[in-house]
DNA sequence: TGAAAGTTTGCAGGCTCTGCAAGATCCTCG
DNA sequence: CGAGGATCTTGCAGAGCCTGCAAACTTTCA
């Protein structure tokens, strides 16, 4: 699935180094004082690049905090790809949840460097913005996802889109409250939840100890 | 409910009218080219004021084409204290949809000029979430609200703030299909269809009519 | 080793947005 | 009606983001 880890020459070594690097001071900075209070030269000066160079390798300042994946719709495709392939008696709101699943895993297992990252993003409304006006191109590769599975048309029928919609909410809550537990409990555990809440019709819940209070 | 009418002075006369020829011009040059393609000096222009004066009415470019409503902490608030006010007998998913029912009619009301908005946010992807991730003010009281009327706590517990993302999806969803069909439905039904859907658990749906094509 | 290819950087410049202070306009009250 | 005060508008300066462009530099490869 990833695709190389050949020769690797100096150039690309030293490529991801810094980009890396400017990762890394950005996040610390932007966690410091917030995002806002932090300007593109600050970070590249402490990387030792030029503010033009940080430009080479982030579109925009925000894109430093937000875009970790470095090919975002190739990692669409793959959860459109693991969506067509999931068992047939899921339903399709199971099925995309269980799509997803192995990015939510990563998540969880690079949880101190999310929580940072969305500590950051909570307190900087423009960066919440831009991190779904990205997904234009990914939202049609999923809602065709969506469609084919379950044999409806991606631009004629309403469902295909809503159901992306829905579970992209229940992913934005399950995120958010996360990061409020500050990660002790899985992030996955409250994705389950919430899509099974979801599968349910969204009943009140009664003595469901994740959607209830930790007690 | 709308508060006054009063007197109603020159100077309050005359600014009405600059905000609401910002917003006019505003909205026609960004369908005709992209916000993108727009400065705020060409709309200031028009508009015969400075661009200086522009931003003492709008704090952002975006905001032009947005921020339709001058109040909307004011709305949220009229939001939350219907759906306490809603039927008892509602499930929460349901009476979510009937508090936000008067003002997904008023787009209904005024169908052109949220078409040219929505036709403007659909190019440039930003505006569309900015549009319902809206403040974090707003969001703390609807869930708040929701808490209130489930019995919940509403920083304790999931439910509050996953029915709200939810519902939020699906308000995406529909205003998204809306305009694709040109405003040839009303968006109500299409919403309503949408909160039905959910509330029945997303189940792969089977000739109905708005969910599928026109068939 | 030397050309080809890829990177970095400074520079110029366009654009958004903010504070500030001067000037224009409206409103209120005597 | 005519101050005097309140409110708006505007120009200006300046910080910041971001983009081409071309020169200088580094890595790669034949």
């Amino acid at each position: 699935m990833t695709e190389g880890e050949p020769p690797l020459g100096l150039r690309e070594r030293k490529k991801r180094e810094t980009r890396a690097k400017l990762v890394k001071i950005a996040i610390r900075l932007a966690a410091e004082r917030g995002l806002e209070n932090v300007t593109v030269d600050d970070i590249a000066a402490e990387a030792g690049v030029s503010a033009r160079t940080f430009f080479n390798y982030f579109p925009a300042k925000e894109d430093v905090i937000l875009h970790a994946d470095p090919d975002p719709i190739g990692q669409t495709r793959r959860i459109a790809a693991a969506l067509l392939a999931a068992p047939a008696g899921l339903s399709p709101v199971r099925a995309v949840a269980h799509a997803m699943r192995p990015y939510i895993d990563e998540v969880d297992d690079d949880r101190d460097q999310w929580l940072a990252r969305i500590t950051i993003i909570e307190r900087d409304p423009a960066l919440m913005v831009r991190m779904f006006a990205t997904h234009k191109e990914s939202e049609r590769i999923l809602v065709d996802a969506v469609a084919e599975r379950t044999g409806l048309d991606a631009s004629g029928d309403f469902y295909p889109m809503l159901l992306f919609k829905v579970v992209g909410g229940a992913m934005q809550a399950a995120t958010q409250r996360w990061h409020e537990l500050g990660g002790s409990v899985r992030l996955a555990e409250l994705f389950d939840a919430a899509i099974e809440t979801i599968a349910a019709g969204l009943p009140v819940p009664v003595g469901t100890a994740v959607l209830e209070g930790k007690t």
